[in-house]
DNA sequence: GAATTGGCGTTATATTATAACAGTACACTT
DNA sequence: AAGTGTACTGTTATAATATAACGCCAATTC
């Protein structure tokens, strides 16, 4: 499970991938965070988490709610909204500005930037491996003696895949 | 000019500098870029600049509209979202994602990311440097076959000026 | 088993952003 | 100077995203 994760979700521009695999250690990794942390998984929040790995690409609180109804839910926004912000606490997913929408989270237990990639094309959006990034930052940021405490990062752009698609 | 320029506005964060100074550059500099790409800076859209770069802080849409109306603008938000996207695509001003809001560029003239400090206490935001956190972006991006054509990096957390403050 | 807490349902509303169309001013041609 | 096209603005309406507030129920604690 370690091993995926820390492949950084690159394969989520590859859609070719057993995802349902993704899907199933995000669950477990989810419990088990929950578990530790006292907090409880509730059927709700797991849909809602479900949904989220399930898609590739960002997904936006009102595409949830129909899903949400489908299996019996509530489906008023603050229904979801209050599972998203469950979930973004316990770093399981991310919250995508630029896009209003969500995403999972592929390194749950580690803390770690905000940082991915955006394709303009399919949509789908990788999370960048941050060890080097991490320290440029603090190091442009400490250069003017910015402490920082939280981080953004949101590249658009094309992704190997449509590139060469586009050829 | 320039020199204030390439300061990257980490003046942000110390309101004390004359800052009339600075919405008399921004505002030269419109003129400027307007004048060589045959687009024309309107009394509106000079009027947002100027209330854009005036604050430290980035400002929402619907602040600047009350401001408009004042001086004698209509003040419907498609008046003001025009003008921001005007000067969005001149590079004259960022749109902050992480926050709705919108700021002035401190260095239209140069292509370059989309990059900020915020300070959560005093809300200023400062743009950052950006060489060499460009090269790591790149690399990082680079090492997926992800092809950037637009970065967001929006780092939250405390200016120096306001963690000397809490001490 | 009473009290407390956390989570959800529900209604209403706030906030941010855009669509669509009509009118006006400006720039260009002749 | 009149005609013509284009870019800009005014205006109304509405879409899209997000939160406030309150009450109920279930689980947990004492």
């Amino acid at each position: 499970m370690h091993t995926q994760a820390n492949a950084f979700n690159s394969d989520a521009f590859n859609t070719s991938h057993n995802h349902e695999h993704c899907v199933n250690a995000a669950l477990l990794s989810a419990k088990t965070l929950c578990r530790d942390r006292g907090q409880r998984l509730t059927p709700v929040r797991e849909l809602v988490l479900r949904l989220i790995w399930q898609s590739h690409q960002p997904l936006g609180a009102y595409e949830l709610l129909p899903q949400l109804a489908e299996a019996g839910f509530n489906s008023a926004p603050p229904t979801v909204y209050r599972a998203l912000d469950f979930l973004q606490e316990l770093g399981l997913i991310h919250r995508i500005a630029s896009m209003n929408a969500f995403i999972g989270c592929s390194h749950p237990d580690e803390a770690h930037p905000n940082a991915f990639m955006i394709c303009r094309e399919c949509k789908s959006a990788a999370e960048l491996d941050t060890a080097e990034l991490k320290s440029a930052l603090s190091a442009a940021a400490g250069a003017l003696g910015f402490q920082i405490e939280q981080e953004s990062v949101e590249l658009m752009g094309l992704c190997q895949h449509c590139r060469e698609a586009a050829k």
